[in-house]
DNA sequence: TTGTATGCGTTATCAT
DNA sequence: ATGATAACGCATACAA
């Protein structure tokens, strides 16, 4: 009990003592068994996240972030790839809870009602990020993709354009950004020329075949939107490599404002969105909460559109 | 006890009794306490992963395959961020190891006397990547950077170049490379004409920097060698719009074989290493001891230079 | 300021 | 095939 002191309340012993104990850990060598005192005291110090894959910066720049504040704060963080199929997503939750983390960190507030028995069984403090519900199941810090694509159909008219095409991946947040992005053209009367669905999370690759299987059915002055800033890259590296000029002949607007967009060549129009905010806020929430306070259930991040060359 | 036995080994229980616990369970919303389960049976089916970040794709993409590996086989994964400046590591590695993982997985081989202390006292199968030194912690799975470094030299030496410039991290792995790289070049009595050392880890913008740093002191038919395919992109970005033709003029050559190199104009000449495959086989490794197995101590995994357009 | 008794929720072991 | 008992290594609560 007293070495259980020195290390966790040195306050509380004397420095005599504590002294000796201190002593006597290092001649030993002992490492405290932190399984031992999460049974005991019914706290782990461990929070768990799961995210569909840190592959891509949509993912680990927050989670990088959330990790990094944390640890600041003596806590441990579990990381659990959960995919983007959403098969397991269950299992998984339940795996996670097994460990009795502290508090959680998950993807997107649309869960199945067995996940959300599991989670609101745990009884303990949870984050969504990257999506807006306006009913998280606990606490939520993210933003409207459809408002953001509202806000990207909104720009490209401004800037003129009339004609459009989409290379969306097909997870919820993506779609959600196309279908506000659709949603807001077909009120003006702007056609979407053409459309692909790519996989989850698309890398520059996809954007190349993307645009590459559409480009015959854009003609001059088409702008495209892509679901992110690697496939957008990928899009104007093709469209160059086919003699499409881009901005002149096809337009090219991204999302993410990763740092590729600012090296491409045209430079990328693109949705800024704070990733490393994101994972920052949904860590101090937790820590918020378990800290007793009771943090706002619902932060919304800005995002903004940056005009750059592309587009 | 028959519960356990339900959970973890129902070929041991009857039928009947194993339904009936079933859907005592399912009644209940049971979940296991896999903390309480850790402390008994002195297994915690979690295995920690300690990497300097994942915001670079040098990291992310082993962690990935790493994790993905092994929450096949039930287990769960800690994911520590130390950063690269070496300070706290000792704390990083003793808050981990009192999580009582089964299992570790490290960045490089080097480590101070107090942190390999630590390691051999927790007694558990632990697995260095990114590094090719003969003697092992325990387990390891990389290859030689200095190795890399030279074989980078012989292949610009053999394609005709005979001045060089390096922009290289500061990070053991990115100066064992340029190491490797510039001693090979002074036996072949090559000037280095510029050389800078950029933050770990490098992102496009340090490219884009450091070659701006030095293009004055760059004739044409200078190669230069980069500590990763971003830094690589980031100096062709910034060398084309100086209005220096790559690879013409100068040629880059990266390192890592991300994405970005086969996008880029004029794709990039890299160095191709395997990083899903290096966290895949560290993870096989732990669990092959884990199964009481004896896998190899060491693999090296292999590289290759990919000749494409930059050089 | 330090020490003692007890329990956290499992699993290993032995008994039935 | 199932049950009983005793750890596992701490922290809580209380006593001295």
């Amino acid at each position: 009990m007293t070495v259980s002191r020195v290390i966790n309340t040195p306050d509380r012993v004397a420095e005599a003592t504590a002294s000796r104990v201190r002593a006597a850990i290092e001649a030993l060598g002992y490492v405290p068994n932190l399984v031992a005192g999460g049974l005991s005291s019914r706290r782990t110090r461990m929070i768990a996240a799961i995210v569909p894959t840190i592959a891509s910066p949509m993912f680990s720049a927050p989670i990088q972030s959330f990790t990094d504040t944390l640890s600041r704060q003596g806590y441990h963080v579990m990381l659990s790839l959960s995919g983007y199929d959403g098969a397991g997503d269950e299992a998984l939750v339940h795996a996670v809870l097994a460990r009795r983390p502290d508090g959680l960190l998950l993807t997107g507030a649309r869960h199945s009602p067995d996940i959300l028995r599991l989670l609101r069984n745990a009884a303990i403090p949870i984050v969504e990020i990257w999506d807006a519900t306006e009913t998280p199941t606990d606490m939520l810090v993210g933003f409207d993709h459809a408002e953001i694509g509202a806000a990207v159909a909104d720009y490209l008219l401004a800037k003129g354009f009339r004609a459009f095409a989409v290379l969306a991946a097909g997870d919820p947040r993506a779609t959600a950004r196309r279908l506000g992005l659709c949603e807001r053209l077909a009120a003006s009367g702007c056609p979407i020329l053409a459309e692909r669905t790519l996989p989850s999370p698309s890398l520059i690759g996809d954007g190349r075949l993307g645009l590459r299987a559409i480009i015959a059915d854009l003609p001059r002055g088409t702008a495209v939107v892509c679901s992110s800033d690697l496939v957008a890259f990928g899009a104007i590296t093709e469209a160059r490599a086919l003699g499409r000029a881009v901005p002149e002949d096809l337009a090219v607007c991204g999302f993410g404002d990763f740092e590729i967009g600012m090296a491409s060549e045209p430079s990328l129009t693109t949705v800024s969105v704070d990733g490393p905010a994101m994972g920052r806020i949904a860590a101090e929430k937790l820590l918020a909460r378990l800290a007793g306070g009771t943090p706002a259930r619902r932060t919304i991040v800005p995002f903004r559109i940056l005009p750059r060359a592309s587009a």
